[in-house]
DNA sequence: AGCTATATATTTGTCGACAATCTGTTGACT
DNA sequence: AGTCAACAGATTGTCGACAAATATATAGCT
């Protein structure tokens, strides 16, 4: 998780960044461009690069002469990003089982035999698998060596998944799940079989969409 | 085709956006920051603004204390723009299906009556036939009701798409092909066929990408 | 001659100030 | 009392100048 952080901006993007996703600024909150630039010690012109690529991420929407909001978490979005995720992923997934050498095969193999362990030790403990599931998934997109997919999800998806992720919370019952759709597509692709892979990755979405879905529902 | 030009940024990120899908500015080409605000009469700040913007739409490449280059057309890039074109749309189609009203399905099949005629009176200029295929996918697009996957696919995806048409050149015979395909993606939209509509769509787009890649071939 | 190192020049990143626009409030009028 | 209009306050958009970094040119050395 380590970014090309060389510019100031760079630096205030990624910390603004951090603090949407983990909500210490509440979604749907108005930003402030003087408060913000004079909290973090720099111009505003440096503060609206770093909101533009926020903007990028869809982390925030900007509105003309009016200004910027975090953007609001509801039911709709999350379908919506997830419907497009699932797309995609499975595109990923049935090109890594095209395009994955051995050698990554085998290093995502012996990864998941990593999380089995640290599940055993660390039972319940959800935030490690979701770090595990994070990289399996890293390693898929990155296995199928399309780089504008690599770019679409890694960089300007990501961090929007992982906000409804932090914010509405990973429960237990699903965790060793996650892990069994993990070996099973790890296999398919394995097996040169992109067509399994491909369903068994938007499946494996879907239910983790639709465990969010139900936090929702709760309220 | 009407943006919503209200900054002095938003129209200079109009008119360049529009030079670098036309190629007035070469694709590869260094962009000088001094140059281009001269040039549009606006500083540094207000191009900045659009710069970040050409970026989100991948249409030009940047890198820090360096700057920026228009991006260049490879028939690898094409290859991957064109799968996740394909994925998204695929999606489109099938969400489309399930959620465009009938007002809206007759719409897109009397655009495409219209598309018949004029096809019929300017034969073989590709140009209103490009112009009626992209109305066509706005539309089916925009009948998906997934606000993700429109802004994604309208509003970061479609210049580049358009970019690599212009300026490789649409040729004649798809163009009848195409008009018939569309015919079938609607009927089955129609028909509440999700799942054949977004396999029609998916072998549409993959027909137009290889049709591109077939210009490459030719150098 | 070719390569390295220094110095110069250009370009990008950042800053503070000004202008244009929007938001909320006050006050007048029907 | 309610509606609309002008005003005040604050916020965003834009500008020109300075600082930091990179690319280019020159000089010295092997």
């Amino acid at each position: 998780m380590v970014d090309n952080v060389k510019t100031a901006s760079d630096k205030v993007f990624v910390d603004i960044r951090q603090a949407i996703v983990e909500g210490v600024i509440p979604q749907g909150s108005k930003i402030s461009e003087p408060e913000l630039s004079k909290q973090h010690q720099v111009s505003r012109a440096t503060l609206r690069e770093a909101l533009n690529r926020l903007e990028s991420c869809h982390l925030i929407e900007r509105k003309a002469n009016v200004g910027s909001r975090v953007i609001a978490l509801t039911e709709e979005k999350l379908r919506d990003i997830y419907q497009v995720r699932s797309s995609l992923e499975g595109l990923a997934c049935r090109l890594a089982a095209e395009n994955m050498t051995c050698d990554e095969i085998q290093e995502v193999k012996s990864l998941l035999n990593q999380h089995l362990n640290t599940q055993r030790v660390k039972q319940g403990e959800s935030y490690y698998q979701e770090e595990g599931d994070l990289d399996f998934h890293y390693r898929i997109i990155k296995g199928s060596k399309n780089n504008h997919l690599i770019n679409l999800l890694c960089n300007e998806m990501y961090q929007l998944v992982r906000m409804y992720r932090v914010q509405m919370g990973m429960n237990g019952p699903r965790v060793t799940k996650a892990f069994d759709e993990h070996l099973a597509i790890i296999n398919a692709i394995e097996a040169g079989d992109g067509e399994l892979a491909e369903l068994l990755m938007k499946r494996h979405i879907s239910a983790s969409g639709k465990n969010i879905e139900n936090k929702f529902k709760q309220d």
